[in-house]
DNA sequence: TAGATTGTTAATCGATTAACAATC
DNA sequence: TAGATTGTTAATCGATTAACAATC
């Protein structure tokens, strides 16, 4: 393969797939497994597995299939997981809050370094153990954790505002849960998490099930 | 073009973004808008959106462009949102309490029918103008409303046998918020969200940004 | 050794984009 | 009419799958 091709979207995107399935197998005591087995977890094929590791190197044996542990490290080495992230949570109502209380981020090397909303009565009170700040303190905050990564939870008319003020502050990455599609540099990653379009897809095949 | 084929996925993916976009036009006033323009806001080419368009019919004028409300009533109209789906969340954590305070749903066409959680604690408490309700009660509640959706935002280990008992009681179609790959029959669509994996695939650019 | 499974190439499949005749 | 923009076809691009030699 041609290591010098940039691995497309779409693989990366799978990586924490595997991750995730490794360090299951892991927790279940399975210390070995083939890329058929590990597909059938993720309901993804073998070649697509071994494809999609071969852009990183190779790091199964043949006749075997892969030790967990390593090819678990490796990846998270791929992704980037060695390091913790610090990242901000913009947006404190109902689904900050649960954001800012989920240990799933924690234990995933993802660590929230500050809680942001502009709402005065918010602002001082606690959220795990994190205070919620004002957007003034936004940038320290940002440039003291030197924090890349964002999460914005803010309704879908504030979302471009803060997305500009964080991208100001040095932010490089952020993951929208606001439902609006936001206008960012091109060195700039944003991801959107959008319940309501994925269910408007899902009543799309319910309300044409019966005509198939 | 050949209105046999079935439309691809990816296309039913981008029709919900249509909608919003389109009466997001519409709060704006704008009655009018061309592929390009409607294109530019939700960052895909005015090529892709005629080409996902011509799937399901004629919509624009030539040299005009798409009238925005009668654009929005067809593609709402496809996803079938013309009805209101009723739909049900199991997992009343933080999460899912955001999920059922969510004006969101309710406002596009999606109301919750049903909150279910196992925790006897939980069991019997409003969540919003809805009480937490026993497992014992999913199969009634589900048949009652004919309810065909459902959301799952129970931890981990939990969701596959709360995805089977949904799916014994009638649930075709689940967003699934746990980190769990679900088995399903061939018959029920589920759809993913998951937060951690797609920071993980931000942490990768962010770790390689100064390679490229 | 025989059996299993990798890594990789080539073939296939599918989605996006470009281009343009049709037409408002 | 001239200018703009659609709907659609064909070309391009990219991703998935199949197949198999290499090898544990």
């Amino acid at each position: 393969m041609d290591r010098l091709d940039a691995p497309p979207d779409v693989v990366i995107r799978r990586l924490p797939l595997y991750v995730r399935s490794l360090r299951y197998l892991l927790e279940e005591g399975i210390h070995s497994v083939s890329s058929q087995e590990l597909g059938e977890r993720i309901n993804v094929t073998a070649a697509q597995i071994r494809k999609d590791l071969s852009y990183f190197g190779e790091f199964g044996k043949q006749g075997i299939g892969y030790d967990v542990e390593k090819l678990l490290n490796q990846i998270e080495r791929i992704l980037g997981l060695t390091n913790r992230w610090p990242m901000v949570v913009v947006g404190l109502g109902y689904l900050g809050q649960a954001i800012a209380r989920y240990e799933g981020f924690h234990t995933q090397g993802l660590q929230i370094v500050g809680l942001f909303d502009r709402d005065p009565d918010k602002v001082g009170r606690m959220v795990g153990n994190l205070p919620i700040l004002d957007y003034t303190l936004l940038q320290t905050v940002i440039s003291t954790h030197q924090a890349r990564l964002a999460i914005i939870a803010v309704p879908a008319a504030h979302a471009q505002v803060v997305a500009d003020v964080l991208i100001e502050a040095g932010i490089r990455a952020i993951l929208n849960y606001a439902p609006v599609i936001l206008q960012t540099p091109d060195d700039v990653w944003v991801r959107y998490i959008d319940p309501v379009a994925v269910m408007h897809s899902l009543t799309y095949y319910l309300a044409h099930e019966h005509q198939a």
